[in-house]
DNA sequence: CCAAAAGTGTTCATAATACACCCATGC
DNA sequence: GCATGGGTGTATTATGAACACTTTTGG
């Protein structure tokens, strides 16, 4: 076996720093159920170019050679709502070299699922907007609206419009066979199986029968050890006293 | 809605060239099922320093502005393998700022599913070994056979050990609902019942019940139109002729 | 009473799983 | 004969979906 020349191993180390060298970001899709239990995330308008006054999903550079993309996705969560040690999941990366026009911008895609009474963050700010749109998606394709304002795929700034359509289609198809849908309840430790219901109905966007809710939440929840009952029941205005539960 | 002034758009587009950037590579792990019916994968000898000499899985430097990630590790698999136009899925992108002991270099990863009889690889050759290894996979312990030698986890280049375990995992997880076994079959044209239930069983390393094999096959690809009888047979050497089908 | 949620029961079709058994071919 | 693959049938149980019905509570 022959030992590889020192020119060799020099070649080797330039073509690291000869390569250009892409710029990444992490940007979150930050995805909740609102008081209307529509699902919706959270966009930031844009105070500068490219794509200024534009609406789009919240994120930032990673700080290259001190920080991983889960580390810097866990911090521009925590600087846009405050929210720390949140349920972060990585989506997909996306690198068309064209998807910024001002230069290669890699974006590496999260989904972060947070519980609306959680979830705060700087609104009708003059220096910066964030809004929370609820999700209109059918037939493929997306709109969101918040309040008056009705966005369209293509008032979106960059290809985010592509990211989140990729996020909701991979959280509809998580939804049955992870526990995602406990991370959106008000609370993981006193819930009734209608409250885990509606959010189940709110991803899928149908509706579903109580009945085989309930003998799908024993099943695959409490017989499994993921949930159990906490032998307490909550009673609410109008109707009867639910039991609660609470994940394990 | 105050007009954003200038300085802060340059302090917009300053932000883009102020911050360090990572080296970002396309990785791929090259699967197949090998003449004795194990699952394995392609490994290429590192010829220079990082850890020179030891096994890491094909793959290279982006080149920035000019493609997608999923274009170079379609270029990748092209230099290495001389094929085109594989099935090749992203898998997750790794990026721990100490991955690479040079610089912070980001790995998108991606898997490739190529039948055995199209792959091909400079082997044995004195500058750039490649060799496919057989996967032994259990308790969470990886070891990988190539004829007499044996590599445990740590002797493996970077952190490519754990994104090898991590494209396993995803390809058992996918296999019962996505169309990925048809990917290793020698030819998705004409192929029998046993060869898919073979390949299967690679993947999962478990053995499957022939009656419940075929009845999964006509319900989940036949009737669902995934693929189809050829209405013809193959004699083997043996034993009994076998029923063919092909993917559509 | 009514609306809305809480909770129980039954039925039917389809799945997954286990297993017993026969067919065809070459050594 | 026997090993290997090719192929059929049957029984059991689990799951998914549809639906009918009762209970509790506030307005």
């Amino acid at each position: 076996m022959n030992e590889p020349s020192r020119e060799h191993d020099f070649l080797q180390e330039y073509d690291v720093s000869k390569y250009e060298r892409p710029s990444v970001t992490a940007d979150i899709i930050i995805f909740t159920v609102d008081e209307k239990k529509r699902l919706s995330l959270l966009l930031i308008r844009r105070g500068g170019y490219p794509y200024k006054d534009r609406w789009a999903l919240p994120g930032g550079f990673l700080n290259a050679g001190k920080e991983s993309a889960d580390t810097a996705a866990a911090r521009e969560l925590f600087e846009e709502t405050g929210i720390k040690n949140a349920y972060l999941k990585q989506l997909y990366t996306f690198s068309r070299p064209d998807r910024d026009p001002r230069t290669h911008v890699i974006s590496i895609a999260y989904t972060a699922l947070i519980p609306r009474g959680k979830l705060q963050f700087r609104a009708g700010d003059d220096a910066r907007d964030a809004r929370l749109f609820a999700i209109y998606f059918q037939d493929g394709t997306l709109s969101l609206v918040s309040d008056s304002l009705t966005l369209s795929e293509k008032e979106l700034a960059f290809d985010h419009a592509e990211i989140i359509k990729t996020a909701i289609l991979r959280l509809r198809g998580r939804i049955d066979y992870e526990p995602d849908a406990f991370e959106l309840l008000e609370s993981k430790t006193a819930f009734t199986i209608f409250e885990l219901k509606q959010i189940f109905e709110t991803i899928k966007d149908t509706s579903m029968d109580t009945a085989n809710f309930r003998k799908m939440f024993f099943r695959n929840y409490v017989n499994t050890g993921i949930a159990s009952s906490l032998g307490q029941t909550r009673r609410d205005k109008g109707r009867r006293a639910a039991a609660l539960y609470c994940m394990n």
